[in-house]
DNA sequence: GTTAAAACTAGGGTTTTCACCCATTTATAA
DNA sequence: TTATAAATGGGTGAAAACCCTAGTTTTAAC
């Protein structure tokens, strides 16, 4: 039996999910909440396997009461729900631990396979959520592509110092992991400096996570 | 018009690709390759809108194929064609410029979509692609979120500076940019370096980035 | 096969960061 | 109310990073 608490400050779209789940005999809707700090008051007694999560909530918004849920009862997941389809509403969400992420206007069907396919541990999206992340995804890395092109060639020395770097090795410390002299280490530094245009240690490691050339 | 040229190692199926797309009169195939190399050269003459590139060719292979062409001739659109649905390739080719991923068992109206999607300057990927991407990135919004939680809170002025630091200001400058000390920029870099348990700038920048808190 | 460019090596001198030590004032939480 | 954390600032000294220069070796190009 798959338990369901459902939070939403609209109690007429919360008792149009309630009725529709009541029709699933392996599911039962154990509480509605109408604000955020309801949801955590009601975890913090009872468990439940699913919260469909407004993502709007008054009080606790959405996206902290997700981060409190996920992290403090890692069994049960965060379904969240909205009306809008934003790329930076979907991806705040799913950094804070929502397993998946439906529209308001999805039908009968698509919410029962969202439920279900979240209990056995995959997660599941909107066909329009879907198309939204890939979007960005796909303008993430053109940027990345376009900013690689620019950049020189690390040679294989350098890369082996701009890991270490990375890694929070000191100078020191590298030259005596390479067998090499510190002076040696400091040059291919100042190498690295010029060719990543970087003015310090702070922008070597930006720059080689950014182009992720470790 | 849009122009295509194919570049996969099994003649029929180029041929097959080349016949479904005969029946569409928006589409030309220009020309057909059986390697990576002849890639290549078709392109140092001719130009296309669309490769359609088979991952697995002999010679270069595709991966580089896609990087060479998507550095060198921007406004040629690379759609991935594979048998298989892996996310270590598929992430690589995404990563090296390629606009699409549709995998062999692709229905022939799928493909016209694709091709006329990529051309248009939006991406396209089969169903079963998208799938493994959203699962792959699932997985690491999991990991981060689970050192997420250990880390201990910044407060505002630290976040303030560690973004500064992020951005290659080095402390002196910090310090001109608030208003404040020296002194007490030196002060919240000690705290981020406890609080992050960091060794230096580089660790600093490395868990900044890695958990996204700038 | 010479030549030029890049890579790898390293020393001297300067600037920045870091590690301790400390203190005062102001929010925030228990 | 009483700690606890945040924000501010100071001094000293060591460690690390950075700048400039320069030699040798390897690689690439012509």
């Amino acid at each position: 039996m798959i338990e369901i608490l459902i939070a939403d400050d609209h109690a007429m779209f919360a008792d149009g999910l309630e009725s529709i789940l009541e029709g699933q005999e392996e599911i039962t809707v154990k509480s509605k909440c109408h604000d955020g700090n309801g949801v955590i008051d009601y975890m913090a007694d009872s468990k439940v396997d699913i919260i469909l999560l407004d993502v709007n909530l008054p009080g606790m918004n959405g996206i902290e009461v997700c981060k409190e849920i996920s992290t403090k009862y890692p069994d049960t997941k965060v379904i969240a729900i909205s009306m809008f389809n934003e790329e930076s509403i979907v991806t705040e969400i799913l950094n804070n631990g929502a397993k998946g992420y439906i529209l308001k206007n999805t039908g009968r069907e698509e919410l029962i396979l969202a439920i279900k396919k979240v209990v056995a541990g995959e997660s599941y999206f909107s066909k329009e959520v879907t198309e939204t992340i890939m979007k960005s995804l796909m303008n993430q890395r053109k940027n990345s592509v376009k900013s690689n092109s620019i950049l020189p060639k690390i040679s294989r020395r350098e890369k082996e110092v701009l890991k270490l770097i990375v890694e929070e090795f000191t100078t020191q410390e590298i030259a005596d992991k390479l067998f090499i002299s510190l002076k040696t280490v400091e040059s291919h530094r100042s190498s690295l400096l010029a060719k990543l245009s970087a003015r310090n240690t702070a922008g070597l490691v930006r720059i080689a996570m950014e182009n992720n050339l470790i």
